[in-house]
DNA sequence: TCCCCGAAATGAATCGTTTAAACTTCTGCG
DNA sequence: CGCAGAAGTTTAAACGATTCATTTCGGGGA
């Protein structure tokens, strides 16, 4: 006869090597209490006995016994685990709302799982699926494509989803956004503002929304100056917003109508290759030519001159939708909303030093 | 008496109202199968009369059941999830590894679970137990600190770990690692091969296995050229690698040891600092003075002069990353090992313009 | 001595899925 | 006519933790 104290599973010849995981049960074995005890122990503690406690935390200590997420959840526990869903992981600007979300995240046992599209119609498809099947308790997403239904349809099916950096077409989604015309209007009123007669505004295809946008924050800022927008803003439109573009876009700025003393650039991108390209035209910024980027991103403050741009608040758009989520799945009355920021001027040197002293208002 | 043909059940009232969630039973209520055929649908396609298989697709489609990864990974399933601990989401070097490392696994159904510690040891181990207890299948980690006995035992407990630019300590865990002393004398030999006869490396605190580890390779490049590496490097101390200090140690650079011809920096921020401030001084670049970086990061490339720097294989390192924690958790028979890269030297204007004409190689 | 009470611990049901084994039809063949 | 085998489907037992109704035990009061 054999010894049938207690079932010693050894791991299957097949199998790797690795340790089977410790189970609770094993636990209470050790600790010679019943499986629900050890649940106490760990949800419960107050109503162990101490002694029984101690045994049972020092039986865990010594199995190395982490308990099973998935098993919890089962149970009707929740996942502790949030989506996030984003264009491009190497982007700073989603990174940095990302770094937002976790921050207001972390403190309450979250964790993020992160998905890139890559602007990929079928990749977000897939990972909103993969979410869904995870049972994340929420969904932040920038949509890859126009068309929400599917998205709609997630939060339908009771997921609570926020859209970052895109507005919700109705009132089933809750969102983040910035205000791209407002930052338009920003960058554009500084030049103006400034005694810059005539803007350049080297700007991307209409088709994105925030090209759209800011160029009619431009247009608003020179109509609120008494100016005629058609005059103060001259559009050159880019196919894309990179600094080889913006490098190219300087001969243009100087080719077309006469008289533009600056230029305001969709991104920080083509201000740099502007930059780039004034250098290399001979025309000297901030002097001759006042240039102003948008994004804000790192070397925007670095670069000499170091570069005037709209700061978007990234990360507090990742608190806020993170926030937006938990809201949702914790207060059963909850409304979906729009939180909308304003983004910030940040001037630097490329466009202060203005060829007029003083600053004159309207015309 | 009430129809007892099926258990309806309304949402609880106290409850959100979020529609409970569909469950493979209801499903299979719906179609009039058993449970056990809405799961071969799912799984065993091929078995199920292809009569059956429409109709319970069909109320899968109707319902909206999507399977819960939860109760799949109880039954013995996968976690299908991989952990990724770095310390910063928003440093482009770990999120190049982790676009990596998410084109690796995407494929194969993944989805990363993502965490930054921001180099705190706390957070750092409160994450590694959430992921624990999330049964995720692999983690690939970038340690916060020295001692790595946590990280080991995780390893021990079964979980695959793979460090991340990191080498390590024993035989016990997977590591991908860039060369850094390669790297270090990559830029250096570059410099002195081109003609150039004493290098400032300006470098950061030696406790910095990276700085270290760069300025090794930058004196055995010396020494292999036939030079004396005490008197061909001239070292040049900051305390952080920021372009502040930087565009700081331009002065020190002109002021130590005369001859300095070319500067060597321990990253790119440090080198766009020493732009900045070699432009103020009025030295020019790469006539006057040689400058190389070190990251290759996204904007080197778009200065001015542009930026000649030693860029590290990051998607690279996270895509083999990520291999070896699919191989460690797929083949019983893996071995631990390190995964070692090679940086690359990449040749821009600030490095080129050699002052002597033609290349002389060793003295 | 008996009863009751509270504290502590137990045991069983449960969550949603997978899977191996069992069962039911049905077909074809000797 | 009987039966083997295939094809299709059902059944029931897991997986690991939580929860709650129940049991056990020791002590205090009558």
């Amino acid at each position: 006869m054999s010894t049938s104290t207690g079932q010693r599973q050894r791991p299957l010849p097949g199998r790797p090597v690795a340790s089977r995981r410790v189970t609770i049960r094993e636990v209470a074995e050790l600790a010679a209490v019943s499986i629900g005890t050890v649940s106490n122990v760990l949800n419960n503690p107050s109503i162990v006995a101490s002694a029984t406690r101690d045994r049972v935390l020092a039986a865990i200590g010594s199995t190395g016994f982490v308990r099973s997420t998935a098993a919890h959840q089962l149970r009707g526990g929740r996942s502790r685990s949030i989506g996030v869903v984003i264009l491009d992981v190497s982007n700073p600007f989603f990174t940095e709302m990302v770094r937002g979300a976790e921050h207001a995240l972390r403190d309450d046992g979250y964790v993020l799982v992160l998905c890139s599209t890559d602007e990929s119609v079928a990749r977000e498809r897939h990972y909103l699926g993969l979410l869904e099947e995870h049972r994340v308790e929420g969904i932040l997403v920038t949509p890859a494509e126009r068309d929400l239904s599917h998205v709609s349809a997630l939060a339908s099916r009771g997921i609570p989803t926020v859209l970052l950096d895109r507005a919700a077409p109705g009132p089933s989604l809750c969102s983040v956004t910035v205000d791209d015309v407002r930052g338009g209007e920003l960058a554009a009123a500084h030049l103006l503002v400034d005694g810059r007669k005539r803007v350049a505004l080297v700007n991307g295809p209409q088709s994105i929304r925030q090209c759209a946008d800011r160029r009619r924050g431009a247009r608003r800022a020179a109509r609120q100056l008494g100016l005629d927008p058609d005059r103060a803003i001259v559009e050159i439109s880019v196919p894309a917003l990179t600094d080889e573009h913006g490098e190219l876009a300087a001969r243009r700025v100087l080719d077309t109508t006469a008289g533009v003393d600056a230029v305001m650039c969709a991104n920080d991108l083509l201000a740099l290759g502007m930059l780039r390209g004034l250098a290399g035209l001979g025309v000297s910024v901030p002097e001759e030519m006042a240039v102003v980027g948008y994004d804000d991103v790192a070397f925007a403050a670095m670069l000499s001159p170091a570069l005037t741009s709209v700061r978007q608040p990234k990360f507090e758009l990742g608190v806020a939708g993170a926030e937006l989520l938990l809201e949702e799945s914790r207060d059963p009355r909850h409304v979906h909303r729009e939180v909308r920021f304003e983004p910030e001027l940040v001037v630097r040197a490329s466009s202060t030093a203005a060829k007029v002293p003083k600053i004159r208002r309207s015309r």
